[in-house]
DNA sequence: CTGTATTCCTATTTGTACAGTAGGATAACT
DNA sequence: AGTTATCCTACTGTACAAATAGGAATACAG
């Protein structure tokens, strides 16, 4: 998510490097290059290799769900994932209430963009200002 | 929670025993002890020892929600747990989904009472004798 | 065409929260 | 007194995300 966030806020048309990500958002290069690596088989970001290479995202921040990066990155965002296999009489009613928690996860991971998050890291730093 | 339900279901005014609990849910009792014990000190259920002894609940089904319940049992219902000592700028803006996420759960949770899980259950019998 | 910077790939380790096990102490009914 | 059940606390197992590690592949720059 954070390295998502990184990548729309220095998206200028020039490749970000894994290695200042790392570095700003205080997270390990080797940890990235497996997150980013989902989201490149996902065709969320684009990869430039060698020197000058780096990563930017291939399409404008509004179209980035948080729930899109979530599932990629996460899995499901089910707290209990339901196993049809294991679908008995009792576990029928728990169902009912894990699938209601899924539909609200998802009600509120969807409508928040990559854009709305830089919009609240903005109001953020106006804060400072004042 | 199928601990609850349980005992919502044999709520006849006798006592549950845990051994009984245990074979229906297919949960082990030994677990079941350390989950029970945890509603008790809550105040939920009321424990009667020896021979007879058993759970019952406290108070009419309705008056519990899976919220309360699952707040005892599995400690907060965030997804992540908010670090205020971690609060800084970079985790600003991750804090305010994660603040959404728990108020979205919340909602659902604390209007899901055991008596709805009860009428779920119901609902559930009748599907199979049609 | 060679050196270096970067992504790419895969295996391993670690941390931790939840689930489950184990053994015995305590209380109360018959 | 003996049995049945709760009560208490410590330990073990397990699954998953987080993190670490080492090196292969690719492409730019000089």
């Amino acid at each position: 998510m954070l390295l998502m966030l990184d990548l729309a806020t220095y998206n200028t048309g020039e490749p970000v490097r894994l290695r200042d990500v790392a570095k700003r958002q205080q997270i390990s290069e080797k940890y990235l290059e497996q997150i980013i690596s989902l989201l490149n088989k996902a065709g969320f970001v684009r990869s430039i290799r060698g020197p000058q290479g780096g990563y930017m995202l291939k399409n404008p921040p509004e179209q980035y769900t948080v729930g899109m990066i979530l599932r990629q990155t996460e899995g499901s965002l089910a707290p209990v994932v339901y196993d049809d296999a294991n679908s008995n009489e009792r576990e029928f009613v728990t169902a009912r209430i894990w699938t209601q928690l899924e539909e609200a996860i998802n009600n509120v991971v969807d409508h928040i963009t990559l854009k709305d998050m830089l919009e609240w890291q903005e109001e953020q730093i106006n804060q400072y200002i004042i």
